[in-house]
DNA sequence: GTAAGTTACGGAGACCGTCTCCGTTTTGTC
DNA sequence: GACAAAACGGAGACGGTCTCCGTAACTTAC
């Protein structure tokens, strides 16, 4: 591969590269510290650039953010083959929605522009949910085809209370009421009840 | 009562009462169109005083949707009483918790500050949260004692439930996805399984 | 190596929302 | 009507978002 495909057929820039980089490895940081919703100029600042760099790199918070999950797309994906190999077909959605959940929980606040990512469909999100929606009904269409889940449950739905029990993750934490215990609400919630073959 | 607990032993200024009526109506107004993350000093424009009487009235975005959401309280109270009659208690929960669903879902963006309320217990509105979690906790309990809910479950993890299903409400509705399936993955998370009893 | 052309950078500053401070006005009391 | 207390209003400080355009850096051609 020659490297990139810019608008005009030329190679961009090497500061740009260089930038760009240097950008998301800063926004990173930042975002780890203050979560999503911390101030864009202050990452510029601390990355060294002025604000006018960082907003030609990255238009919007969530183009940055989808920059930044990206990078760890790969991981997901070699998770995700990983637990294809789960021969229980309930098991494997489980620990593909516990591992969707944590990525969710990457950064403090992602949720919120998940979830928007998935009404606005212009969010540089929705693709990336999109995505993680059509996998979770692979894992689901196994399960319920082993008469491990509801059949009336659908992919979508499940994405969705994943992204909702990441957004109360804080809240849970705070108290003693355990971090698990919405998700394993949720697994009961989908799970077929226990049947003859079990 | 003699209508009032002012600081010192003083009646408060006629003018007092009608501007926090007035910024209240105007405040449940502008909420409805704008959702709860709407400008205040716009709602203080529109209400025709300066932001320094909206402040002073209401020191946080917070205070005021409290005392929003405190004129609905009767409302929900009544609710509370007649759904108390109901001689099913798996069947009273599951209202209750209905009514606890719509309630959250009174204002756009109303979940986010009910959660935080929940974990930072110094905002206005975390007495009406552990109001509606004890309340919670006598409905699940009453389900409980007739078999008719899961005994590992908690009052607390239920109603974060319901404003995480009302936090995804807006997603759930875009799509063709019925607003209601998130609502009955939950209630098949609580519902104890078909026994022989039913 | 350097000139020309292109691409990207930087930061001043416009704009908007939050929230405060204090001079002015309204209200209640005698 | 005069006085004190209470409440109002809005100018403005502050911080965040985002843009525009003069300047600098890079690339290519020669």
């Amino acid at each position: 591969m020659t490297g990139n495909t810019e608008p005009s057929g030329r190679r961009p820039r090497s500061d740009k590269q260089r930038n760009r980089s240097h950008i998301l490895q800063i926004a990173e940081q930042y975002f780890t510290e203050h979560g999503i919703n911390g101030s864009l100029d202050a990452i510029a600042k601390r990355a060294g650039i002025g604000p006018g760099t960082l907003y030609r790199h990255f238009p919007t918070r969530e183009s940055l953010l989808a920059a930044l999950l990206q990078a760890r797309d790969e991981e997901l994906d070699a998770r995700r083959e990983a637990i294809r190999q789960e021969p229980d077909a309930a098991r494997a959605l489980a620990r593909w929605l516990d591992a969707v959940g944590e990525w969710a929980t990457a950064f403090d606040g992602l949720p919120e522009p998940l979830r928007e990512a998935l009404t606005e469909n212009k969010s540089p999100l929705t693709l990336t949910c999109q995505g993680f929606i059509t996998y979770t009904d692979e894992f689901l269409h196994a399960a319920q085809r082993d008469g491990k889940a509801r059949n009336e449950v659908r992919a979508r739905d499940l994405f969705l209370s994943v992204i909702a029990t990441s957004w109360v993750r804080n809240a849970a934490m705070a108290e003693e009421s355990s971090p698990s215990a919405l998700r394993d609400l949720m697994r009961t919630g989908w799970a077929a009840p226990a049947g003859v073959d079990d």
